[in-house]
DNA sequence: CCTACCGATCGGTAGG
DNA sequence: CCTACCGATCGGTAGG
């Protein structure tokens, strides 16, 4: 939010580590400053939007000085496209993990895994994606796509669609088994809705934690309690 | 996005209207300026972000010169802040009428409204409010809200707890009958996320009305089909 | 509400 | 990745 230039233009000083300690020689950086500059500009962006972000900001976060992000990102546009692909890649594989985990512990149980139980493993997988630890990539992707050039968004969107996808069949069942009214594709656009619209007011210190918020959204959405 | 002093510095041409045409010396502009800054401003913030719309935007955007915003609003902020309270003034005026008219219809009818068709009513009015025309504000205020200061935050968030509280007794009601599962208050907030999500996706010159939408909701939420 | 302007900040770059 | 810098833009203001 200021100063760009030191404070002491001339040479003084024998030149204090600024910001975090320097690795020492032996270690290669191969890219771990990128990933720096990515949670940085994710949660910064999370925070205030990407517009009031500036690229001096992510750098202090991390540490550099102002022109430095400009060697790991070409511009702040793809500063924003990289935390929202990377976001959605991380998505999709802990979405991806946590289907296959269930399916395997069913199997392993002598059963098939149920629609409903599929449904709850989602959208549990979703909050944590939404709420839990490093959840600031996702955010930013819900609310600053429209800060996205057009061809930066059609790449993010192929990844949002994967994950959306796995959805699809998930709601058919339970609409052909009348666990679910209504039009499945409005129905996936509405609980998608009220569930990534937790990110606007899901607080931690809070009581409920994300296995409850998982189970009232299975209680609102489907018929039969059980 | 351009241009801030006249292309012509020095006196010359007989000074053609700019932007829209002048009031005749009669009417006096009691705010109507002021109103059309508002619009606009609401429009270019939905569309872009409040960070990322320039006074200038919004000044050329009712023909005003780049100074001129600030002789209506103290500044940019107090604009954002008037566009959020204009917006939830307005959607309550709506809620409110919307409500009292279903209560008079009943009443003529002879019996009370019940908690279902009045969810259907919020429901219904919540989208025109969302999507309807002149739906510029509201979305603003959902989705700009980090850039109010505090205390301007808080008047908002007192408008926008008069809005809710509106909504409470139905979803008790419904909750209360068996037509509502799991906690009132974690539903509440998924049933508005569920409804606010729709400015992301929904598009006018789709096939689905706003009708066809606060069907969709009933019966994603309630439990007996009816 | 316009004219004319200011200081601050911003994204980005050349050269090392 | 830092130094040193640039042009553009932005919010806002004095004076009329």
């Amino acid at each position: 939010m200021k100063m760009d230039t030191p404070s002491s233009p001339a040479a003084a000083a024998p030149r204090r580590a600024r910001g975090r300690p320097r690795k020492t020689a032996g270690e290669r950086d191969d890219g771990n400053r990128r990933q720096e500059l990515l949670r940085a500009a994710a949660r910064l962006f999370r925070q205030q939007g990407f517009a009031a972000t500036s690229t001096r900001d992510i750098a202090a976060a991390v540490g550099m000085r102002s022109g430095s992000p400009f060697y790991h990102f070409e511009n702040k546009e793809a500063l924003l496209a990289a935390v929202m692909q990377e976001g959605m890649q991380s998505a999709l594989r802990r979405q991806t993990l946590a289907v296959d985990a269930a399916v395997a512990s069913a199997t392993a149980l002598g059963h098939t895994l149920g629609a409903r139980e599929c449904l709850r493993v989602l959208v549990r997988s979703h909050f944590e994606v939404l709420l839990g630890p490093d959840s600031d990539f996702i955010p930013v992707m819900l609310y600053e796509w429209r800060s996205l050039s057009p061809a930066q968004r059609n790449e993010v969107n192929a990844l949002r669609r994967d994950y959306e996808a796995v959805w699809v069949p998930v709601l058919q069942a339970l609409h052909d088994s009348g666990q679910l009214s209504g039009d499945p594709s409005l129905a996936r656009l509405m609980i998608f809705g009220a569930l990534n619209w937790s990110v606007q007011w899901y607080d931690e210190r809070r009581t409920a934690t994300l296995d409850d918020l998982t189970q009232a959204a299975l209680l609102l959405f489907l018929k039969d309690p059980s």
